[in-house]
DNA sequence: ATCGATTGCGCAAACGTTTCGATGACTCTA
DNA sequence: TAGAGTCATCGAAACGTTTGCGCAATCGAT
């Protein structure tokens, strides 16, 4: 593998005039910019980045640490994320930290032995040490998903809004008895969609029933179990919320072993929608996220970060939008006593 | 940041000590390795793995590019690439080539400038430039879904198998008309499947007719396109097969579009299966590839080609399984004059 | 012709490791 | 007690860059 060394000794100049023609830093006369040019193609000589980021203290690379890269709902954010970074110029390594607390503070310190320039990090249910270190170590870091540490920069969705939204829409419709399947536990985005659904219920004078809420879900199986309790309760629930796209996967399998037809006995709408859920029958109404933007901005502030890492940090919550479509109807009972819903 | 010889000067050692402490590369005194191990402790030191690649020219890193992130399809397979890669201590730099040759080569050259020990390649439609500098380079490098060039270890499925399991399955049902909506032209993937299509069809005495197949459709709304204009046909197939995920989605577009019914109408199977496959109605029958066997051997392949970079280069094809569910049903005009389909 | 400025380039010291060879301080054998 | 042989440690030279400093040559002005 031929070095700068190698090349100047070819084109007969010394080694800093090799790296300034090659950097464009400093003046190089045409005849030995010619020179050496021609001695890179002809040795096909490549920079040795390492080289250089050993030397310059900055390796143009990032670190995106993502709780569980399997889930769709990741998918388009690591694609914004990674789309945005190459425009900047930054390379990223990619890290699943599979939901473990350990495995993450082990990704977050392997980024920065290799000394990545900042991290993006999709925290798991217990984030504190992972969060401690980067602290510790002043890495620019931004975390996805929102998590209630103001020293760093974050970026997430207006749950409240979004399910505030949800949960109009599916009184408009008549429901009074309304269930919820959240997602993980622990997770800042399952404590505030739960909370936030207290709160809607709230907002509309209905209450909330503590068996009505499935608050603990880590995958699709365990939300079709819990769909299948809230489905065998005595007086179950005409209408059921999901919390994110492996409980809605749940409770449509678990809806559909019951035997249950949406909207006609039961109406579903849940969080994260999909790029096939209006090839589903029925269409599914569901709260979509601006992954792509979440993605975008975090990569986009985390280069802001890198580049002034004093500045204060910042949060910014992107608008969740509500995709209407035919998976929410009236209420079985209450389908001879209520009116058409609200347009 | 503290470095070796900081920690080596507080525990009053030399940096070489310190060093194979670190790395546990040769015996020292325990009291010594405890005054080490409480400097480095203390101080909170991380070795700088830049500084040691550089070194023993090795970053323990590869390079994933991958033709399309955002393709489900490859989700699963990043996935295991990830996991793979990390239980082999290995950190992976993530890159999208947007299916751009012209990308494609700038990524495999900053992986290289990164010093990756090996890159995992999902090809574009003509990677013929990124080859040519793997092979120039001699970087170690594996080829996800089958490239002819057998200078690389390859691993991809067996489409031939599949499309014929997926053929024989239709004609099973009565189906003598049948279209194919094909995925991205020049993938060597889409070839293939192509090619096995007609041959399949051949092996059961049945004629491709040419506008029966549509070879190129990038996106889902191509294939939207694609299938509207095929139904459109005098003589309209009585079944569709498509190529991929995006194809899938785009038929089922078309056919809602048109207000015919699977498989009353119009029988539909596929490749590529996701997960949401039996939460859609009907329960679409898809052939499943096993992504995460792929990504696996793919990651493993790469670190024996590393290991030792002269063997010969391994072509491996896993089996791809037919999911049969409901979207395959007998053709209208067949109904009353077959018999019931083979189980 | 002389003198400062300017211009184009080379030298060499970092950056933070690894690792080879060298160096004492021991212990053991004769 | 001298010499060989261990043993634990150290010093220093790499690895391939970047970059501050300085030097010779050229230039324009006096």
């Amino acid at each position: 593998m031929p070095t700068m060394a190698e090349v100047a000794r070819r084109a007969g100049v010394s080694v800093s005039t090799v790296s300034h023609v090659v950097n464009r830093t400093r003046f190089v006369s045409p005849e030995k910019a010619q020179l050496i040019n021609d001695a890179i193609a002809a040795m096909g000589y490549q920079p040795n980045e390492l080289a250089r980021s050993l030397k310059v203290a900055s390796t143009n690379s990032v670190g995106l640490a993502i709780s569980a890269i399997s889930n769709p709902y990741f998918t388009d954010i690591i694609c914004a994320v990674e789309a945005e970074c190459a425009r900047l110029g930054l390379m990223v390594f990619l890290s699943d930290t599979q939901e473990d607390p350990d495995r993450e503070l082990q990704v977050v310190r392997a980024f920065h032995q290799r000394r990545v320039d900042g991290v993006i990090l999709a925290p798991s249910g217990s984030p504190e040490r992972a969060i401690a270190y980067l602290a510790e170590k002043k890495l620019p870091c931004v975390l996805i998903d929102r998590f209630a540490d103001d020293r760093f920069d974050q970026i997430g969705v207006e749950n409240e809004t979004a399910m505030r939204a949800l949960i109009d829409h599916v009184v408009s419709f008549g429901h009074r008895r309304i269930g919820f399947i959240a997602g993980q536990p622990g997770l800042a985005t399952t404590r505030e969609r739960v909370d936030a659904f207290r709160a809607s219920l709230a907002a509309n004078g209905l209450e909330c029933l503590p068996h009505y809420v499935s608050p603990e879900n880590v995958d699709t199986a365990s939300a079709t179990a819990s769909t299948h309790a809230i489905l065998s309760l005595p007086a179950p629930p005409t209408a059921l919320v999901t919390g994110n796209n492996m409980t809605t996967i749940g409770a449509v399998r678990a809806i559909r072993e019951k035997g249950l037809s949406i909207p006609r006995d039961l109406s579903l709408v849940g969080f994260d929608d999909f790029e096939w859920a209006d090839c589903f029958e029925p269409r599914l109404t569901l709260v979509k996220q601006p992954c792509t933007e979440i993605g975008r901005q975090a990569a986009a502030l985390l280069s802001e970060r890198i580049a002034s890492s004093d500045a204060a940090p910042r949060a910014v919550r992107l608008e969740a939008t509500l995709q209407a479509r035919q998976s929410c109807g009236r209420p079985m009972r209450a389908r001879r006593c209520f009116p058409s819903p609200a347009p």
